[in-house]
DNA sequence: TTTTTATGTGTTTAATTTACACAATTAAAA
DNA sequence: TTTTAATTGTGTAAATTAAACACATAAAAA
C-alpha cells in the first residue's frame, strides 16, 4: 500500500470526550498477511511495489478502509483484488499505529492474516511479476512495519493451529496424513513424531479416511483424508469439544 | 471467481496512488476495559456518559486518537485522564469497525484492556464522570458494542492469566496465596483446588514467601508473598521459561 | 529379482494433572 | 479457662496425557 507524501489532516486537537466533529480523522489501512501451503512449505504472498515511495521494495498487500464497509470487508476486498479469491479464512491480527510508521502520511493499519491452499487455488494473480510466494524464512525485508506484522501473524497462526481446526484451510479438501503433518511442522517450525501425531489427530475424531489413495506421493500411495466440518461443529455444539493438538 | 490480469492489478494500485486524497478518513477511538480486583472479586470500571449520543447510559471510558500519538499512548492517556493513574498494564485487544456501530458518526474503535489493583490505587478519578466499579456479572447494558468488547476482553484475560504472569498486576505488591487463588478463580470463573493451585504456583518458582503475615484475613494469619519479577525475567531470558498455570 | 522410498502401525515409560482430608493456629465466645 | 469457629497449611496416590521408540508393507523403478 502506498502512502502519498502530501498528507492533508485536520489540525483540530481536542481534549478527550468532546463532540466528534472536532476530532482528528485518520486514514485507516488494512494489510494482509497471506499464508499459503503448497503441500510441503508454508509461504507468504508478497508484492513488489511499482510506485513511490519505497518503489521496488517488497510489501504486504493492502488498501484503505472505505466509508461503507467494515474492516473485515475491507480485508476481504483487498485480498480479492489481488488474488480473485473469495471465501477465504481471514482473521484480524493487530492494529499498528506508530506515528511515523508510514513516511508518507499518518496512517493506521489494521493487519489481517489469511489462509489459502496454494495448489487448489490456481489463481493467476500470483503469476503477475509483482507478486510472489516466499518461504517463511526467505522473506525479504519489507516496507514500514510489515516484517513486524508477519512475525506477529506467525505467532498467532502457531497458537491458532494448536487450538482450532484452521490448518485445513491451508490444505486441499483431500490430503494425506503426511501432508497434514508437514503443514503442522511448517507452522510450528519443528519436527513432530509421526506416530504420536497420527494418534493425536485420530483421537480428535474429526477426520474421515477415504478409500482413495494419493499415488503421486509414493510407490505405495497414501490414504486421503477429509476434515469433517459438520462432525467437528456438532461435537463443539453438543459436547463442548475443543480441538487441541 | 474473477482472475485479475497484471494490467488490472497495476491499475488498481495506481488508482489508489493517484486519488489518495479521496480515500475516506475516519475517526479512530480507543475504548478501555479496565479490570480491577479488590482481593475478592474481579470488577470492571464503567462511566455514565454525560454527553450525546447515548447520554446517561453506561459506557467504557474512551477517547479519540490524536494525530501525534500512537494507540498505546492514546489508551494510556485516556486511562490517566479518568483515573489519574500511570504505569498501568495495558494491552490492545481488538479493533471494532461495524459501519453503524456509533450512531453519531462513522467511528472505528480500538479496544484496550487494563489491569489495576483496586485497593492499592485509591485514586480519586473514579469519583468524576459517575464512574463505578461493577462486578463482572452485574455489569449493565452498555452503549454501542461495548458489551461485546468486554466479552472479548474477559476471554483474552483468561488466556493471558494462564500463560503470562499478569495476574500480579491486579494484586497489591504483597498478597496471600488465598488472594491469588481468589483472583484466578474470579478470572477463570471456576473453583480451583487449593492444594493443587499452591503446588502449581510454587513449582513455577517465581514467588517469594515473606516472614510477614496478613493478620486481617484470619485468626491464624496468612503468609504474604511477592512476585519476583527479576527472577521471572531471568528465567525467561536464560532458560526459555514460560509461565504456565 | 532386487532396490528404493515412503506409508502405516502399538507399546512402554515418563510427566503431568487430578482427586482428596486433616491438623494447626488463634481470636472470640462461652 | 475452655470451647468454638474460621481459615491456613500441607502430601500422596491414581488417572490421564505426552513422549520415546522400530519395523514390516507396498509397489514402482532399476
Amino acid at each position: 500500500m502506498e502512502i502519498p507524501k502530501e498528507a492533508k489532516l485536520s489540525k483540530d486537537i481536542n481534549t478527550q470526550l468532546n463532540f466528534y466533529q472536532k476530532e482528528d480523522q485518520v486514514l485507516l489501512a488494512v494489510d494482509c498477511i497471506i499464508f499459503g501451503f503448497d503441500k510441503t512449505n508454508l509461504k507468504i504472498l508478497l508484492i513488489k511495489r511499482n510506485f513511490e515511495p519505497e518503489k521496488g521494495k517488497w510489501s504486504l498487500i493492502g488498501g484503505f478502509l472505505k466509508k461503507n464497509e467494515n474492516l473485515d470487508q475491507a480485508a476481504t476486498r483487498v485480498l480479492n483484488t489481488l488474488t480473485g479469491l473469495s471465501d477465504i479464512y481471514m482473521e484480524q491480527l493487530y492494529t499498528y499505529s506508530k506515528v511515523d510508521r508510514d513516511p508518507g502520511q499518518r496512517t493506521i493499519s489494521v493487519a489481517y492474516f489469511a489462509l489459502i491452499d496454494v495448489d487448489s487455488h490456481q489463481f493467476d494473480g500470483i503469476q503477475i511479476d509483482s507478486a510472489r510466494w516466499f518461504d517463511l524464512d526467505e522473506a525479504p525485508e519489507l516496507i514500514f512495519d510489515h516484517n513486524e506484522m508477519i512475525r506477529k501473524a506467525i505467532s498467532r497462526l502457531q497458537r491458532r493451529a494448536m487450538t482450532m481446526p484452521i490448518g485445513f484451510e491451508l490444505l486441499p479438501e483431500k490430503f494425506t496424513m503426511r501432508q497434514l503433518q508437514n503443514l503442522y511442522e511448517s507452522i510450528l517450525d519443528k519436527k513432530l513424531d509421526k506416530r504420536n501425531f497420527i494418534n493425536k489427530i485420530n483421537s480428535l475424531d474429526v477426520l474421515v479416511k477415504l478409500d482413495e489413495k494419493d499415488m503421486t506421493v509414493s510407490r505405495k500411495g497414501a490414504y486421503l483424508y477429509v476434515f469433517d466440518k459438520e462432525k467437528y461443529e456438532k461435537k463443539v455444539e453438543e459436547d463442548g469439544f475443543s480441538f487441541k493438538l
